[in-house]
DNA sequence: CTGAAAGCGCTTACAG
DNA sequence: CTGAAAGCGCTTACAG
């Protein structure tokens, strides 16, 4: 089927592209008898302006990138579901890529994005990224650029986060208020911010309630996995260190933790606590259910595009633009792997 | 900063455009040095073309448009997961879109990536989709179209699926060989022709094996959730129906029946036996972990993509294509909710 | 080996 | 109120 133009839709009419172009962009110049004759046939004829020739003349792509380590993970698919939703109620399309944790990877994207021409980019870092060249080179190109969740604070943009430190705090306190004495962390890799702040979190909450920190008591991911849950819940129960709470830097993390004191017989909450973070769905499903983090996923999506498109507004309308940085609440989700009795708040 | 031209670089260089353009394209009849200085300057300027321009002038997109039911769920986030990974290879960015599970919804995306004029879609049918007409007008308009998983037998397009009624007949099978007598089947909703050919394997099954079909057993999801199967199960426990194996239409509704039953201190598999379908990453991990069909969704996500990009370049040669349907294998994983001693295979 | 010219399909400043 | 013309930035058939 070939596509309809505005010159078959002026030579059908006898009268001329320009006219026809106007009439169904509603220009106040057109005569009501041309322009109701023009939306008449282009109705009959399904016409549909190119998008080709409307964004090489517009230097446009009604597009926006994102970019995010992986999506088959449930607080980025939450986050990408919104921000797919919320673009195409305002009329952008989303390319996702997935760096899967790989600089390389993120770099390659940002160049794929770039020469594609979209109009603005939303990324969250992968785990690896210690350089910000390619990101800045954005900033650079004059494209709209918002960061979310995995942030540098090394870049001058908008961005969408949690308070890391406060919701680790905050767990960590759960943990001490519901009676634990000796807590282990099994934080993030060492490079991501937000591992970082939930391990300083732990750390204050530790020290404001007078429980000595030790270091032997903190187990680093690589990955971030169920399996590297089970194997430090393992290793936490081998040396016998009469650990009797885990704060985990994720709720997969520990679902693994819960899954290896399952095995052996170790009571939750009875013998230890388990905390975790990010609420995903299975938390609330696995037996004992997981106390966790609320993170809202969804929000954060949203508000990132809403940032983002502020931004392409501003700077099509050749504005100053102010970046601003969100900062999303998180609440304490208390299930069955935490003991309730002694909870003040 | 402003984007670089081949204009620009041919009036550096004191030559024509079309040189330029043909110095960076390879073309033969260009001499080795001039080439070689349009070269040196392009990177020099990392020159870029301008992807309007291109798309406008090879009426190619280099984009191709996914339609998925949603994306917060595993099966369906990994076979994003392959398509994007894949088509990033080939040089391909993926436009991502959801229904909702809504046909209103799935028709306005066709036209929105029919608009930008994508260069094929791949899609997974809505449970709710009952008209075609919209999938027929990405056929008319020339369109390469490729259905995965959630498909309608009723279009002239390549497919990419599982065998669902010898999967479903698969799972039930093994329900019986492992002792059951009395299955109930928590099916899918009655439009999708995935849900109905996954009862009809289940209603097979029972026949080969000389177990009377029992309608009163069959329970029919709307929304196909765990809060479905909790209350399937708590229906099936409240009627006392001496059920002892329970094949549910997908695993969160079936780990919604092993959390009711859990719940109540009905032991599993010993018991009831229950078995879901998908493989969701939480079933390994909930306790009992659900024994489940293996469906492979990154297989898919790759098969569907590689069919779609055969079909776009053989049209692009203008080429007859021949339409495919792949049939994905899959297999029965046996887990702890259901017994294995009987097993015979 | 080089380049002028046409054209992809639109938008819009400008003249009448 | 209408339309000729320029131009967005490329690609490519064609002439020389």
């Amino acid at each position: 089927m070939k596509e309809v133009t505005l010159k078959e839709i002026a030579q059908e009419l006898g009268i001329s592209i320009t006219t026809v172009s106007k009439a169904l962009k509603n220009y106040t110049d057109v005569s009501p008898k041309t322009r109701k004759a023009v939306l008449k046939l282009a109705h009959k004829l399904d016409y549909k302006p190119n998008s080709f020739a409307v964004n090489l003349r517009t230097q446009e792509s009604k597009t926006i990138g994102l970019i995010i380590p992986e999506i088959v993970h449930h607080f980025f698919s939450s986050i990408v579901n919104a921000i797919i939703e919320k673009a195409e109620k305002k009329g952008y399309l989303v390319i996702t890529l997935q760096s899967n944790e790989s600089l390389e990877l993120e770099k390659k994207q940002i160049d794929l994005l770039l020469d594609k021409r979209v109009d603005g980019i939303l990324i969250s870092l992968s785990n690896n990224t210690k350089t910000i060249e390619h990101l800045q080179k954005v900033i650079d190109h004059n494209v709209p650029l918002v960061l979310f969740d995995k942030i540098t604070k090394l870049l001058n943009c908008s961005k969408v986060v949690i308070d890391d430190r406060k919701a680790a705090y905050d767990a960590t306190c759960h943990l001490i208020n519901s009676g634990c004495k000796k807590i282990a962390h099994i934080r993030g890799p060492l490079n991501p911010q937000n591992a970082i702040d939930r391990f300083l979190g732990y750390k204050k909450a530790l020290e404001d309630n007078k429980i000595t920190f030790d270091k032997s008591l903190i187990y680093t991911c690589e990955k971030v996995t169920f399996e590297e849950g089970y194997g430090f819940a393992k290793q936490i129960h081998t040396e016998q260190k009469d650990v009797d709470g885990v704060f985990a830097v994720t709720d997969p993390v520990a679902i693994g933790v819960i899954a290896y004191f399952n095995e052996v017989g170790i009571k939750i909450p009875q013998q230890i606590s388990i905390i975790g973070f990010s609420n995903w769905f299975m938390s609330s499903v696995i037996s004992p259910s997981l106390s966790t983090i609320d993170q809202p996923g969804f929000e954060m999506g949203k508000s990132a595009l809403k940032l983002l498109l502020k931004e392409i507004k501003a700077l099509k309308k050749h504005k100053e633009f102010q970046h601003q940085t969100i900062v999303l609440p998180t609440g304490v989700i208390k299930r069955n792997s935490t003991l309730n009795y002694f909870s003040k708040n």
